[in-house]
RNA sequence: GCCCCCAUCGUCUAUCGGUUAGGACAACAGGUUCUCAACCUGUUAAGAGGGGUUCGACUCCCCUUGGGGGUGCCA
């Protein structure tokens, strides 16, 4: 079976620590199997949609070396196909038009839950099953005639060629859904993998309100992409025997989803720090110079440094950062006179015998 | 309310019936040191509770408790 999985973001803003944890997962999995990584953008919500978020995920992605293998498929180029499959599902007498009443005016496409108890296997959370009586049908078709996410989603996944859909565990109770959906399009079932939530000191799901939220944040607070991609990765994953910092290429090779943890995982500010001060010691020193060169560019002090002693303070403090942010308290190494007490300076050197090489 | 899921040090986790329950971050102590930091060494620290199954349970089953998710003409 080939391995095709994607990543569907909705373009509505900045990209959400648990969503690229969602899509460097697909990738591994992609790359580890041979498969093929897509990007699919969900960009139906026509009013929070726009073309600035598309490139924010671009960046995002680029940023962490997330590469998709073939063109992106945007979904709002879809609509046909969305109403075709309702057409289809109408005529074989799985959905029918009611007029619901409510918000919306008119008649909506409702789909038409099997009505036997369901169950599907996921690869993380294993046997998952559903009485009949706990499913009830659902609007696929708004009566304004736009295709709501369940309908767009399945039918973009079918026309994609999905293998796996590995995504959020707020989705879980969504596959009974889209499984029933499959069925009814006739279409053969992917298999489902649904990954434990990044949650807060709380336990609540992790938001902006928690510190960094967004993959841009991260950047802008002189976090290297390893050292995000790495500490990612081990949000409800391990490699076992102990391994932590590992390589790209580790990192795939050891990717597997029966070592998923199912139980949330609390983001943790300060490992992802320390992490990236490891990442940061082995960079090139030029390279370490450059991000640091990045970092220090809006702070005053620093705007026209000697050459030759940044870069000589450089090697010496690059083991000892764990964030380029951390330069911009370099300022005395460069400016700030040290001050002593010439007196006492003196006598310690007579008393100690202290030898200084200059 | 109803449905589903989850549960090992403060945190991320290892363990897939037999271990002194291991590692990492954090914390603390000491060392090193031109402040800070970094670094080195060490210490503290965990199987939510109750029943089973078994010669033997962190591990398998049930209940309780706690937490999370879902329950839209949102995604």
């Amino acid at each position: 079976m080939s391995v095709r999985v994607r990543f569907a973001p909705s373009p509505t803003g900045q990209v959400h620590i648990g969503n690229i944890r969602a899509a460097i997962f697909n990738w591994l999995f992609a790359r580890h199997n041979g498969g093929k990584f897509l990007l699919r953008i969900e960009d139906t919500d026509r009013e929070r949609s726009t073309p600035e978020a598309v490139q924010t995920i671009l960046g995002a992605m680029e940023w962490l070396g997330l590469s998709y293998d073939e063109a992106p498929l945007y979904q709002s180029t879809q609509h046909g196909q969305h109403l075709q499959a309702a057409e289809l599902l109408l005529k074989n007498g799985h959905a029918y038009k009611e007029d619901k009443g409510g918000t919306g005016q008119g008649e909506c496409i409702i789909f038409k839950m099997p009505g036997t108890d369901m169950g599907f296997h996921d690869e993380i959370k294993g046997d998952l099953l559903k009485k009949a009586e706990d499913m009830k049908d659902f609007v696929i078709v708004r009566s304004d005639g736009s295709p709501v996410f369940h309908l767009a989603n399945v039918v973009d996944d079918i026309t994609q060629g999905i293998s796996h859909i590995i995504r959020g565990d707020d989705h879980v109770e969504n596959t009974f859904r889209h499984v029933a959906l499959y069925k009814a399009l006739g279409a053969a079932v992917p298999r489902y993998a649904h990954l434990p939530m990044i949650v807060n000191a709380q336990g609540k799901p992790y938001s902006k309100r928690d510190g960094a939220a967004y993959v841009g944040q991260f950047r802008e607070m002189g976090y290297c992409a390893d050292a995000l991609f790495n500490f990612l990765t081990l949000l409800g994953w391990s490699p076992g025997e102990d391994r932590e910092k590992m390589t790209l290429d580790e990192i795939i090779s050891a990717f597997t989803l029966d070592r998923v943890k199912s139980g949330p995982a609390q983001f943790d500010l300060r490992k992802l720090t320390h992490m990236n001060g490891l990442y940061l010691a082995e960079l090139p020193v030029d390279v370490f110079a450059e991000g640091v060169r990045r970092h220090l560019a809006k702070v005053d002090w620093a705007q026209s440094l000697d050459e030759a002693l940044f870069m000589k303070v450089c090697r010496l403090l690059q083991s000892r950062t764990p964030l380029y942010t951390q330069s911009e308290t370099w300022k005395y190494l460069f400016v700030d006179p040290i001050e002593y007490d010439e007196k006492a300076f003196q006598k310690t050197l007579k008393k100690e015998g202290v030898m200084l090489a200059l």
